[in-house]
DNA sequence: TTAACGTACAACCAAATGGTTGCAGAACTT
DNA sequence: AAGTTCTGCAACCATTTGGTTGTACGTTAA
């Protein structure tokens, strides 16, 4: 689990893997801006319904979409949130790698330290 | 190309792929925190040593890691770059959202409106 | 010099991915 | 009632992924 986020690895896996996908990131950036039928999504591009179709699965099992029904229609729209917790995850990275420049900064600027016994190095 | 970005789609996919892995995130924190030679990273895990050494050379072929020779051994350290360019993709996603959020507020906000054409629809 | 260590890479394998076509069912239209 | 539209799903296929073992080579230590 990923501790802060309430997502478990699975979870996450899940999330990236959908963005790892030009198509897929065009479909989440057309549905954040307006829902939209999965037949609509799938007259943009040069592909089968088909494979559009299995995109979007792709995309709400991840939880990047949902879908709602409306008639014979199923209108996809973009989940904020999911995006939103992938940003938080980053922003843990960014956090640690923050923590070891301040701790570097720290080092460098320590006195000169004649500690008598030999540093642990783990 | 992702505009703003100066990254092609395919490097982005390479990117999120390489994050759609457990293991790759925990290796990815580790040498944020500090670099680590690849075997010093194969013992953290229950899988052989040219395992992990695919996990660290696909996170290398995204980005997200460089490595530097010392001696025989290879350190990999993190490249937050690399971090802040996905988070530079994710921050987009989230403006088109409240892009179409202050739409719709502005729609609703408008007085019932006779337009006297009818709206232009796509 | 020999032995051990750290790495790289090839060959192999099972499972997942990303596409296809085809068929069937539900919901509109005429 | 009949036809069209939108969707879901199964079956199939080629490629990629994520793991393995084995071999080879440069570097450090005895």
């Amino acid at each position: 689990m990923v501790a802060e986020l309430d997502l478990s690895d699975a979870e996450v896996d899940r999330i990236f893997r959908a963005l790892a996908d030009a198509t897929r990131r065009d479909i989440v950036e057309r549905v954040l801006t307006g829902e939209q039928s999965v037949s609509a999504l799938a007259d943009r591009y040069d592909m089968s319904f088909a494979a559009v179709q299995k995109h979007v699965a792709v995309l709400e099992r991840a939880g990047l979409v949902t879908k709602q029904n409306r008639g014979r229609e199923r209108l996809v729209r973009g989940n904020p949130d999911a995006i939103r917790r992938v940003q938080a995850l980053l922003d843990r990275y960014e956090r640690l790698w923050r923590a070891r420049i301040d701790r570097l900064d720290a080092l460098l600027a320590e006195p000169p330290h004649p500690s008598p016994s030999a540093p642990e190095q783990e």
